[in-house]
RNA sequence: GCCCAGGUAGCUCAGUUGGUAGAGCAGCGGACUGAAAAUCCGCGUGUCGGUGGUUCGAGUCCGCCCCUGGGCA
């Protein structure tokens, strides 16, 4: 069955970094007359535009873009957090299809698939959690964790205290094992036409790289020095590019420097988006050549009838 | 030309009194239910610069040669 009669029909743009899904997120959605919903982690926060390599006023003008930089970058953005609001679009006024795009492939799954419902945990239970850790080292927190969700201390080795975390401060907020609350059902999965653009490797380093130094040239440095002094624990803040600027800024190392790095770790993400994409976005159609109106052209005769209509 | 210090994984380097090599980083693969551009997990054969020798056995000891850095002339 096609999507129901009161939810557009929606298309999932992914890939890794810096494959194109931007610009052909634009091309779909002006050709079928819908609006583009971001699914990247980092282009919400409002102040990273430059870094994140977020639509410009121009793409703007051309087909509405939707859930780009809209919460402040001192603002925690989530999932969960952003899964609600991809839902509003859905469920909004607008008519003709979504085109949902990114990279965040955690965020993806949460549309599609939905969450298990559970309440949510205020940051004190985490900051707690980042004590007793401190306290117990990693090994102790873990026979801890397994204390309360021994299932999830199955799953999650010692070492991944950002998991560990989460399962501590949920137990502690709500006496349940995080595990249970997982166990819950989630929502029956939405349907969608996914496109993903997966181009060769060496064209995708390329790329990052020059897509940096065009950072650099557009604004990245000022951008940087707005965001100074803000705390580096927020998620905004671990923007790619962001931390090296700063220690560029406070005088660590060489804008060379920062620059590799930067690179560095961008083309280490792609690699995780990749593995993610590969293993497990349920692709309706991959394409694998360099950007082009020829791709172009391909991917949007990929999507069959019933995605195409604004109903 | 002489003296010294080095030449070991893509890079930086360990390698105990001789028992045919191992870390970090890079790279690659993987995981992923409210931080996800996050957070983790796994994967190490390489003419030990070359060559001849000593030895049951040489990255390790000896000779010669080559290369790099520094010093003295």
């Amino acid at each position: 069955m096609p999507a129901s009669r009161d939810t557009p029909p929606i298309i999932v743009i992914a890939g890794p970094t810096a494959s194109g899904k931007s610009k052909l997120a634009l091309e779909i959605a002006a050709a079928l007359r819908g609006r583009v919903v971001n699914a990247d982690s980092m282009q919400v926060y409002r102040e990273l535009r430059v870094l994140t390599a977020r639509p410009g006023p121009e793409d703007e003008a051309c087909v509405p873009h939707r859930l780009y930089g809209v919460l402040p970058a001192w603002e925690r953005c989530s999932a969960a957090r952003w899964r609600e609001r991809a839902l509003e679009q859905l469920s909004g006024p607008d008519t003709g299809p979504v085109v949902v795009c990114g990279g965040a492939g955690f965020y993806i799954e949460a549309l599609l698939h939905g969450l298990s419902d559970m309440p949510e945990t205020a940051p004190e239970f985490e900051a707690a959690g980042r004590a007793r850790r401190e306290m117990l080292g990693a090994e102790g927190f873990h026979r801890e964790v397994a204390a309360r969700d021994p299932e999830l201390a199955r799953r999650v080795p010692p070492g991944d205290r950002q998991r560990l975390l989460r399962a501590w401060a949920v137990f502690e907020a709500t006496g349940t094992p995080l595990t249970d609350w997982q166990a819950r059902s989630r929502p029956e999965p939405l349907r969608a036409w996914t496109v993903l653009l997966d181009p060769p490797r060496d064209r995708l380093h390329a790329r990052i790289e020059e897509r940096f130094r065009a950072m650099l040239a557009g604004g990245a440095i000022e951008e940087a020095k707005r965001l100074q002094g803000l705390d580096p624990a927020l998620p905004a803040m671990k923007a790619l590019g962001l931390p090296e600027l700063h220690a560029w800024l406070a005088g660590e190392i060489s804008l060379d420097e920062a620059g590799r790095r930067a690179v560095h770790a961008t083309r280490r993400f792609a690699r995780r988006q990749r593995t993610w994409f590969r293993n497990r976005l349920r692709a309706d159609a991959v394409f694998r050549e360099d950007f082009s109106p020829a791709l172009s052209a391909a991917a949007m005769g990929s999507i069959p009838a019933r995605f195409r209509d604004g109903g």
